[in-house]
DNA sequence: ATCATGTTTAGCCATAATGCTAAGTATCAC
DNA sequence: GTGATACTTAGCATTATGGCTAAACATGAT
């Protein structure tokens, strides 16, 4: 339970931009190169190879240089962590409310001893 | 399929840093007050509070203020968009190996049959 | 050798993000 | 009312992000 995680922070952040997660989305179809990925962004290709850095530093996809071309492909797995710390938060979150279920039911049964206690006939 | 979906950018960018992250456990576990969330964080109240209205922003969080006391609480509901993009990835992943898969296939077959045509005897 | 293609680097600009302090407002306790 | 408590707002400094252009570099085709 790191109370900064930079690997999430990486991750979190390479996918929070629209950008980014079109040529993620384009990835995940199969490995495109640089060109190809730029084209449907719109954008320059300074600006696209400033993302693609991004995807990678943060692990979401892995290139290699053939020739002049270089090569993207996604790495479906990087994003398991990410994946990971919001199912974490729902299991948190799902079992404070076990408790507190369990909390009500007690607290019913225990009005119900007292009811009977002080008399059932009302 | 949006290209720029700002909802899940922003629920993304929320998620990109350690310290909402550390909030979003801590509201897990049940709601607390402004002051209760800083207190851990080390950091000073107007950045905790502007963490806090990101966090808001972005459905992650629901606050109300009884007196001078602000609660807030998490809505674990509002990572789902967040948790099926992600899984979308892998799903769209997946069925693209698959479609490798059945190519493979087919030209294993095909080979088969050639070999088979021009004559088998090795 | 020359030229086109496909990156890559360098540097600039505008805006947004993250932290702070200082000063304000609202509520509760006395 | 006075003071303490719990935010809230305003404003500022620093750094990061996302876009661009212009120029460099590397490779493939002629």
């Amino acid at each position: 339970m790191a109370k900064h995680d930079p690997d999430l922070s990486l991750l979190f952040h390479a996918m929070a931009d629209g950008t980014r997660r079109a040529i993620l989305a384009q990835l995940a179809e199969g490995p495109a190169a640089v060109t190809d990925l730029a084209e449907p962004t719109g954008l320059k290709l300074p600006t696209v190879m400033r993302h693609l850095s991004v995807l990678e530093e943060a692990g979401l996809i892995v290139s290699s240089k053939d020739g002049r071309i270089r090569t993207c492909a996604i790495r479906p797995e990087a994003m398991e962590p990410a994946r990971a710390w919001i199912e974490e938060q729902r299991a948190v979150w799902a079992a404070r409310l076990d408790r507190l279920d369990q909390f009500v039911m007690r607290m019913m049964e225990e009005n119900a001893h007292d009811k009977a206690e002080s008399g059932d006939k009302d």
